[in-house]
DNA sequence: TTCTTTCTC
């Protein structure tokens, strides 16, 4: 750092802790929040206001000191005074004092996520500032808001929601009362629209930054150039130890605080020593090569990855010459690219036999390694008496990932062997795991921004999650990670995963930068941590301009503002938007709900079949997931009418937690639909729905919502092959209830998910016809070639008679003409003017093609 | 012939 910028940096705090606690400079805008907003106004009443603030000072503190004597805080505090966060309390309390921005780091288990927000709050308090601080902590997800707030209630002795409460997506537990609230990075983030200077708030705390979550880079551009407007605003970085460097130069170099973890020692063995224990005989993939004495053969993958390239040119014989000759042989015949579940299996036998009691977490990459590791361990009967062992899955999509099971400690003398996925890293948590076995890998989503394709590949996974899946193990007592991959390997892994901002498409991000009135996309983003790439950038930014949220200076249209508003996918959002426009509000609804959050469909383990047909059958003939969803999530309505939701839920392998879900975002979007105008509640759902049940009407608002994610079907005989224009040949994704039709009624699909894995799979789809994307598709441009039609830059081509063609012009231009007026003014009942155009353009879908 | 994981006033 050098010295000049460490003279700004220190003038720039000593400048802003002046004005902190002193409430002659607290900002007027504060007290707004905190008193009733008719005070401000008459200069007599300034002097009521600060009379009133004192005595609220008084009294917040009086309550904190009597509740310090109650029998259960005493019991916490001296629960409390065992973390390694408490020693630092006066160290960090004076770091916060004389710095704007603070970074944390600290270990899991040393209490930073507890103990610094209440630190501040008792401080505040106790110095009679109670009635103006406002601590906001945030967090990655809404799981962690919620437990941390309760955990802190109950260690100040108060039910949740009075100091401390939470605010998550659809549900608020505070009061007026709330000093430290927790919430989720994408509350805080939507709150800024708002609020754009967090007006009020004295103390922000931003946990898990290390994480590199896309939400958290984004706020932290924010609050760095926040940082001159609010010096009276305190920020507290917290994060883990391994990266709190690069925060700290991100804020010019802020002052770093590192806090000790305290959780138990976790030993540590790698392939090679877990190769010595087991004696397991690892086979070449290469089967003619085996038992040869010849050098491994290289992979010929072309997309072999350098941490596993690496391993081939170590010279097995004399860098494991203190080794066994059978780990040698093993250790020759590895290959990174597979997981060896015989040595999975192997190393859990090892465990059952040679090991103390204590639950066994395995790290696995997905469904199918989960799967067939249940099989093959309840068939070999490797690991003992079956009566002694509860193997569970844990998989975001298994029916079982909420069970009370995986949490609970088995009966004495039986082991609990939970089969993960990477949940169980950091959203999940299994207090008694003594035993972590680590495959290595994880499924990791990528962006290709070349073919503007979103990959889920299985990769290595970084340092810092070998790190964090090792921990796992020490929770209640010393424990043991085995690693199936060799310490070279270990040694060759990044440091960290690539930050999420690197990874995903970003056109939420990018309308989400506008709505904030942030500057010009490019320059905002170039001000981040790790800077997406530009054509990444440009990616999202045309399709933004495609679905006409943008203009061509990248400024919002008026379609773009109200996607503001709707925070979702703007495809999704515009889906909701026509929806209520064009008579199918309720099917809209609910679809965008599950696209929005997540399939309420489950994937069980032994009944996949079951489950694939039940979907099936919601779908009917439609060619449609979109449909099943609907249906399936109207028939669990129609069930909890009459008190049978479990039973309709099991028999068709949908999960009650995701429905109730989008029930509450549905009543959400209806909300904000009403909010900005699109929706008069007062004329109840009838005067939205007149084509809800009509099933190519529905079809084409999905058209109009998710283009330009087209699929072209054409005929390969009695087969259809798939195609769409980025990418080229595609397939339909197995789970949906699109795979296997050879046939379909209608020449394209539409689309929201396409996903690169072991090819590129279309993975929900509805079956729509020409004229659907006609009305209400990309834009009409003539052909170049004479006569027809194209769209999506020429990709799509519709050629017809010179009459019809002049037909559907017109009616598109028509029917554009009324979607414009009504996206200028919502408010505009076009029912009467539209009913002709609107009921044209029906009997035009309902005539189907002929073309196909 | 397949299903990493988060999140939104």
């Amino acid at each position: 750092m050098s010295s000049e910028t460490q003279r700004l940096v220190g003038e720039l705090l000593v400048s802003s802790a002046v004005s902190v606690g002193s409430s002659s400079f607290s900002s007027s805008q504060g007290d707004k929040q905190l008193l009733p907003a008719g005070n401000k106004e008459k200069s007599v009443s300034v002097l009521e206001i600060d009379s009133a603030k004192e005595r609220l000072n008084a009294e917040l503190k009086a309550k904190q000191e009597k509740m310090k004597d109650s029998a259960d805080v005493k019991a916490m505090w001296s629960f409390r005074e065992k973390l390694p966060a408490f020693k630092v309390k006066a160290e960090f309390l004076k770091a916060m004092a004389n710095n704007q921005v603070l970074v944390v780091s600290g270990e899991t288990g040393c209490g930073k996520t507890t103990q610094l927000p209440q630190f501040i709050l008792e401080e505040e308090i106790s110095s009679l500032r109670g009635a103006d601080c406002s601590i906001i902590c945030t967090q990655p997800r809404r799981i962690s808001a919620i437990s941390v707030a309760a955990r802190i209630s109950s260690e100040r002795g108060e039910a949740l929601g009075e100091t401390v409460g939470y605010q998550i997506r659809l549900e608020t537990k505070s009061s007026a009362d709330t000093r430290l609230l927790f919430c989720t990075t994408g509350v805080l983030l939507r709150r800024l629209a708002q609020d754009p200077k967090l007006t009020g708030v004295s103390h922000l705390l931003v946990d898990e930054i290390h994480e590199r979550g896309i939400n958290e880079d984004f706020l932290l551009i924010i609050l760095r150039d926040l940082i001159p407007n609010r010096p009276d605003l305190r920020i507290i970085l917290m994060s883990a130890t391994i990266n709190a460097d690069l925060f700290s130069k991100y804020f010019g170099n802020a002052p770093t605080l590192h806090i000790p973890g305290l959780t138990f020692p976790v030993a540590e063995l790698f392939l090679e020593d877990v190769l010595e224990k087991t004696h397991y005989n690892i086979k070449s993939e290469f089967d003619n090569f085996q038992g040869s004495s010849r050098r491994r053969r290289k992979q010929q993958d072309s997309k072999k990855d350098p941490v596993t390239e690496l391993f081939e040119d170590v010279d097995i014989d004399s860098h494991y010459r203190s080794y066994s000759r059978s780990t040698r042989e093993s250790l020759e015949a590895w290959s990174g690219s597979l997981i060896d579940l015989g040595l999975v299996e192997s190393t859990l036998e090892y465990i059952c036999h040679h090991e103390g009691d204590g639950a066994i977490l395995v790290f696995l990459t997905g469904w199918d390694d989960i799967s067939k590791l249940l099989d093959k361990v309840k068939v070999n009967h490797l690991l003992g008496d079956q009566s002694r062992i509860l193997v569970l899955p844990l998989h975001g999509s298994m029916p079982t990932v909420n069970q009370r099971e995986i949490f609970d400690r088995p009966p004495p003398g039986k082991r609990k062997i939970v089969l993960a996925t990477n949940i169980a890293e950091s959203s999940i948590t299994i207090d008694d795991v003594v035993y972590v076995v680590d495959c290595g890998k994880a499924k990791e989503t990528s962006y290709d921004a070349l073919n503007k394709l979103a990959c889920l590949l299985p990769s290595w996974i970084s340092k810092a999650s070998a790190r964090q899946r090792r921990g796992r193990a020490g929770r209640v007592q010393p424990g043991v990670c085995y690693r199936l991959y060799p310490r070279i390997v270990h040694d060759a892994m990044l440091q960290f995963q690539l930050p999420e901002i690197l990874r995903t498409p970003l056109q939420e991000l990018c309308l989400h930068i506008k709505s904030l009135q942030l500057g010009a996309i490019g320059s905002f983003l170039s001000k981040a941590l790790q800077p997406p790439d530009h054509l990444a950038v440009q990616n999202a930014i045309e399709l933004l301009k495609t679905i006409g949220a943008l203009d061509d200076k990248e400024d919002l249209t008026p379609l773009g503002r109200h996607l503001c508003t709707l925070h979702v996918d703007p495809n999704i959002g515009k889906m909701l938007l026509m929806g209520s426009i064009f008579q199918c509000l309720t099917p809209a609804l609910i679809i965008a709900a599950a696209l929005a959050y997540r399939d309420p469909f489950v994937l069980p383990i032994n009944r996949k079949e079951e489950a694939d047909e039940a979907k099936r059958s919601f779908a009917g003939d439609s060619c449609s997931d979109h449909i099943a969803l609907l249906k399936a999530f109207e028939g669990w309505k129609e069930a909890k009418r009459s008190a049978k939701e479990r039973s309709f839920c099991w028999e068709n392998y949908l999960s009650p937690v995701t429905l109730q879900m989008m029930d509450d975002m549905r009543m959400q979007f209806l909300n904000l639909l009403s909010d900005i105008g699109f929706v008069d509640k007062s004329k109840g759902p009838s005067a939205y729905n007149h084509y809800s049940n009509d099933l190519e009407m529905v079809s084409a608002i999905l058209c109009a919502g998710l283009y330009p994610n087209v699929v072209q079907c054409k005929r390969r005989g009695k087969r259809t092959a798939f195609y769409t224009k980025e990418v080229g040949k595609v397939d339909i994704h197995p789970a949906s209830v699109n795979a296997g039709i050879h046939l379909f009624p209608l020449p394209y699909l539409i689309y929201s998910e396409k996903v690169k894995t072991t090819s590129i799979f279309i993975r929900d789809s509805t079956n729509i016809s020409d004229y659907a994307l006609l009305l209400f598709g990309g834009n009409l441009v003539p052909s170049k070639s004479g006569e027809g039609i194209e769209m999506l830059d020429g990709y799509l081509h519709f050629s017809a008679s010179k009459s019809v063609l002049e037909l559907i012009r017109k009616l598109r231009g028509e029917l554009d003409k009324l979607l414009n007026r009504k996206i200028e003014e919502p408010g505009l009942d076009i029912s009467s003017e539209g009913k002709g155009v609107v009921a044209a353009a029906v009997e035009l879908l309902h005539s189907q093609n002929v073309h196909y």
